[in-house]
DNA sequence: ACCTATTTATAACT
DNA sequence: TAGTTATAAATAGGT
């Protein structure tokens, strides 16, 4: 198309073949651009001339690499090296089994049961049971353990108490005796002026001692 | 160029923008075949139409990863890597994602609770009496639908018998009656040779009508 | 899929 | 390298 008919074989002069170089890059490029708007295709191209310059053109809304990874997938070809199609592979495995443990999951919380068979339900109710069984002995552990304490807390509550008591009663004995030895010295000096028959008698003469 | 002109602006009617997609395409392919051939450049052309099929142009002597490979290192962008990278951190997420699931299934399961504070047991526990009420309704539902089942099956099968029954009974009448036909005939033969006092009288004389 | 009027791309030229 | 134009090529709409 132009003042004259060329055939298809490489133009051998060379400022012509970089003129329609040029012209025919921007003519498929436009062209590119008019697909994907028209029929909204996705397109990649990436064009280099003989000069080695580059010129690339991809569809708005993606980029080469997402396309190549599609053409990797459609193609069937090895695009990426094989650590890249481990990576991938991986996910898909991973993904996948992300998936079915999510509906295991669900069907744990009773959630998306309705189409599943008797015989999985039934399953589900077992695993169900048996989980509750593990959490309710878990709970009854706890709680004995808790009850324990609280024994253990009251024992050492009672001893301590029984502690505190018997320090209460030596610090009052204490003071008794300081009183008492006060008090007899007192008495002493009394009975010393007192005669005998009228002297009083304590009740229980070695109360401290059986303390 | 075509019998109209027209905008450059997706085409909605499906068929029409089908159509327009392969003539289009095959006009790209064939100008970067021309390229190529004109000004020896190299071209790599992948496109997707809005279907997902794909086709492909790759100049000759070269291939879609040679090419990849000149791109990557010209663009200067690290597509590449960056999408390595991107596979990595998606595995992070998902494998993260991936064990906490485990880790929640296993807890619903009743199994590794041993170290698990009080508070979150008493929510698995809800969760799984929550899921077990859930399941034991539908087994439920199930139970009852199939006893409404035997029930259906059973009106059924009664009704068949008593069809059949009434079959039986019309066949045996009919085998009755020919009988009767049959031995009245003799009868009658027979009674046309002995006297009237020897006749023998039937105990029941209307049987056949009764049944 | 083929046809063709018309639009578009572009070869040669400036 | 850009603009012009005659012409080839592509293609829109129809069959």
């Amino acid at each position: 198309m132009g003042r004259g008919k060329i055939e298809i074989k490489r133009i051998e002069n060379s400022s012509n073949r970089q003129v329609t170089y040029s012209k025919r890059r921007s003519g498929i490029i436009k062209k590119a651009k008019e697909i994907t708007v028209l029929c909204d295709a996705q397109v990649s191209l990436v064009i280099f001339a003989s000069s080695g310059r580059m010129h690339e053109y991809c569809s708005p809304s993606t980029t080469v690499v997402d396309l190549l990874d599609k053409y990797h997938k459609q193609s069937g070809k090895r695009l990426w090296d094989a650590k890249h199609e481990n990576l991938s592979n991986e996910i898909d495995r991973i993904k996948k089994e992300n998936e079915s443990m999510q509906i295991e999951l669900r069907h744990l919380k009773g959630q998306d049961i309705s189409s599943l068979p008797h015989k999985e339900l039934m399953a589900i109710e077992e695993a169900l049971d048996t989980g509750l069984a593990a959490v309710r002995k878990k709970q009854m552990e706890f709680h004995s353990m808790l009850e324990q304490n609280e024994k253990i807390l009251d024992e050492e509550f009672k001893h301590l108490q029984f502690v505190l008591q018997q320090q209460e009663m030596a610090m009052e004995e204490n003071a008794m005796e300081m009183e008492n030895a006060y008090h007899q010295q007192r008495v002493r000096d009394y009975n010393s002026q007192v005669p005998l028959a009228f002297r009083v008698q304590p009740i229980q003469p070695n109360l401290q001692e059986r303390m």
